[in-house]
DNA sequence: GGGCTTGCTTGATACGCGTCAAAGCAAGAA
DNA sequence: TTCTTGCTTTGACGCGTATCAAGCAAGCCC
């Protein structure tokens, strides 16, 4: 990934979702797409499932969680977004968003208007190339999922989540095995198909086995090699 | 969906993959892409997790399932494929094929070289912009199937899964409540994040209630409107 | 035909996780 | 402070699905 590192008024963070080799003239185009970022309290909702698509979201500081919900109001979290992940590509085939987009901390967006950025892919082909690549690896981490949820036990899908979350962290210059949960215990099991009180135990399970230290959302883990042991053989195969 | 009836000497069924308004010229162009379709017989690899990513393939005929393993060998059917569904979206991001597609019967499809058909996109709109709402497509799908995964009993995931394929092999005009499955138990059960016995037992309870007839791999859906109220409530809410 | 393989059904039993309930703990409001 | 309120932990119990195992039907090869 050659991360550019050109600064920029409207996302400080493009870097990271955007890591296109771009000239200085196509990063000025770019630049006038991008939208104003926009500021979001906790708890407030980016886009619901329904409302008309027009732009994708580049989560720029803070934690959102995107989730589908079923007509009885059983609730899947779909997936949990930090710094420089794209958010709304589910809204694209129907010209709706497909999922509620909710920030668990105040947070900041940069909004990318979809037909403007798909008028300048057709202009600047490494950009074009970019977006197909976003969206791959979208499906891509969503067959990840599957595989966890049609496959795992708890305490496998819990130290997968754990490492998951460590491995996004550390690639932020974070610190890998010391950090603060950012959801819910219930919206944990929601995403990896367990109840609140599973996950809890779990946890309790991991500490107990002096894998990890838990203060309420405060994690620290103490051998994370004990993690990737117990996901190491339900995880997906590299070939 | 103003699917084209163009004759097409690569791919008959084009229209239903790429169905966009393309004008003759158009229609040239994509032609002199679209390579030769291959056959392959039923078991056969179309390909494998880790080969090199060169084409999407799109049905013609037959049925694929595709699937991704865990390194202990735990395999999770990741979608069932039949005639205008794409397969490979998620080789794109890596330029390496994230899963195994393997032919569930005689089957015929066409290949669409990505290169060529990303370059195609910049010259016409309209093309581009139907990939990316097929790869969005994609996603919203896994997101339907992650609901299914996370919060539906068997009853329910088996029911959403009969009427997902009736209402597939109804859209391209075969009989929506009279069908052969093309997949063992097995591959359903994986699918649904179920053990074959757990299939084959449901699908008696069904039968036991009057709601359809099982002989062997010929379903026949009696009471759709009863398996339709079982997944009413847990089905992805409508905005 | 006999004997094999493969896939499916069905039953008995086990166990993991869900459900229900109670209590602890931290943060904020009155 | 004291009373909320929301989130978490922990325990007891039960259900749903996995597991193990046996039997059956269909297809295939010799």
């Amino acid at each position: 990934m050659h991360a550019l590192k050109v600064s920029c008024s409207n996302c400080s963070l493009r870097e990271l979702c955007l890591p296109v080799g771009l000239n200085r003239d196509e990063m000025a185009q770019l630049d006038a797409v991008i939208r104003q970022s926009r500021r979001l309290k906790r708890g407030e909702y980016l886009f619901r499932s329904g409302e008309g698509f027009r732009s994708l979201y580049a989560v720029r500081t803070g934690y959102f969680k995107t989730c589908v919900s079923s007509q009885d109001g059983r609730e899947q979290v779909t997936g949990f977004h930090m710094s420089g992940e794209l958010m709304g590509l589910d809204g694209i085939s129907s010209n709706l968003h497909g999922c509620d987009a909710i920030a668990l901390e105040d947070s900041e967006v940069c909004e990318l208007p979809f037909n403007r950025m798909e008028t300048l892919g057709r202009d600047i082909p490494s950009l074009q190339h970019h977006f197909f690549r976003l969206m791959s690896r979208e499906i891509v981490r969503d067959q990840s999922v599957m595989l966890l949820l049609g496959n795992m036990k708890a305490e496998e899908r819990l130290a997968a989540f754990l490492l998951n979350l460590s491995q996004r962290l550390s690639a932020r210059g974070f610190a890998a095995n010391d950090f603060i949960l950012r959801m819910s215990r219930e919206e944990i099991g929601s995403f990896l198909g367990l109840k609140l009180e599973t996950v809890s135990r779990t946890l309790s399970k991991f500490q107990q086995q002096g894998w990890l230290v838990v203060d309420h959302k405060h994690i620290q883990l103490v051998k994370p090699e004990a993690l990737k042991e117990l996901v190491a053989g339900c995880s997906q195969a590299q070939h």
